[in-house]
DNA sequence: TAGATTGTTAATCGATTAACAATC
DNA sequence: TAGATTGTTAATCGATTAACAATC
């Protein structure tokens, strides 16, 4: 299934479960794409490459909708997920409230430091010597990536080594999924950097041409 | 300009710094291609539609680039901003090392706790009232939004009153670019639900079509 | 039936790549 | 000159939208 896809998926995903809460048992097209801001054309073709199917007159069942997009999210159950990396954005990843709603749990934190471990309370953050077999016991897929720099590379490798499929990058060197594990970069300078740009391009296009 | 070009200047720009501290004088569209793993023509594209130009035997120039690019990219000394909302996150983006190499400063935080808020060292963290005096007075153009999700779109709208042109929103809820702010999304959790969703997909894949 | 909405095909749009003439 | 690389035009590709027949 195409890339982007899955990014809607989650979205309508979101919307619908509001719409549920408010009583909804079917919806249009035309309400998702509102809701989106993408085209009906867009909602319908997006179903029907996941196999959702509706009905000519009466749209679609909300309730079937999002049940059939949990399993295509692959979201049986909780999500675990382990932090690799505890320091000020990690441990702050660690305790992540907007993980809660999307059934992601995280696990378990790693990290070198002994100041930042902690067996006991809370989420628990282990040497990074435990973390081969902490993956492995507990079948971790994914993993959050918040260690320095010039390790993340070294480590992205021995996650994959341990199991790991998916991993979220948060560190400013962007990497590649491989053969058997996919990375999302989420780059926070390159985020800044783009606004700031945007900023001084608008302002230039206002110069320019101000009609 | 378009919207995709600018996330390229950025990396064009953090290959071309590197190659400068290797000694690198001049670069061809190929090396570049090569480093970001697009083709040579959309590289010598990007250029020509920024005015970025070569000579026809003897490639770009690197210092020349990176010069450009940063005029390009509005990268005018410090880009200053704040941090909207000083909880854990907030307040792990409030020290983020990855900043510090994209001359991007962060001037200030602001929380209505008053346990996170801290005048004196370090970067300073302010109630929300004095918010909108002090993005006044530093000309502060964009903010990084940690706020709780009910509060995410109120606020969103007093950062522009404020003068905020840029926002980077860390909260669930996506928002819009309005007429006058560009607003980037980072949904953690929905970047989490993807690469989920990206293992399934791989592993189903595999059972279905093992060529 | 008449009306409305899906499912699907054709058209459009934008981004990327391929190709090549211009030229250093 | 011969060779190499840019700048640019044409071709391709994929994603999105428009349109409409099928049908509930």
């Amino acid at each position: 299934m195409e890339y982007d896809i899955i990014m809607r998926l989650a979205q309508y995903k979101k919307v619908l479960i509001k719409l549920r809460s408010m009583g909804f048992i079917k919806v249009f097209s035309d309400n998702l794409s509102d809701a989106l801001g993408i085209s009906a054309s867009l909602v319908r073709k997006d179903f029907a490459a996941c196999r959702l199917t509706g009905k000519r007159r009466g749209g679609y069942q909300v309730n079937e909708l999002i049940e059939k997009i949990n399993l295509l999210l692959g979201v049986s159950g909780e999500q675990k997920v382990v932090i690799v990396g505890c320091g000020k954005l990690g441990s702050a990843l660690l305790n992540y409230r907007g993980f809660e709603n999307e059934q992601i749990k995280v696990v378990a934190g790693f990290d070198p430091n002994p100041q930042r471990q902690n067996k006991d309370s809370g989420i628990p953050v282990y040497p990074p010597e435990e973390m081969e077999s902490f993956i492995k016991k507990h079948g971790v897929k994914v993993a959050v990536l918040a260690v320095p720099e010039d390790v993340a590379l070294t480590m992205l490798e021995h996650l994959q080594s341990f199991g790991i499929r998916g991993v979220l990058n948060f560190t400013p060197a962007p990497m590649r999924s491989s053969a058997v594990c996919n990375v999302e970069n989420v780059n926070l300078a390159l985020e800044v950097e783009k606004l700031f740009y945007l900023i001084s391009a608008r302002k230039l296009r206002k110069e320019n041409d101000p009609e």
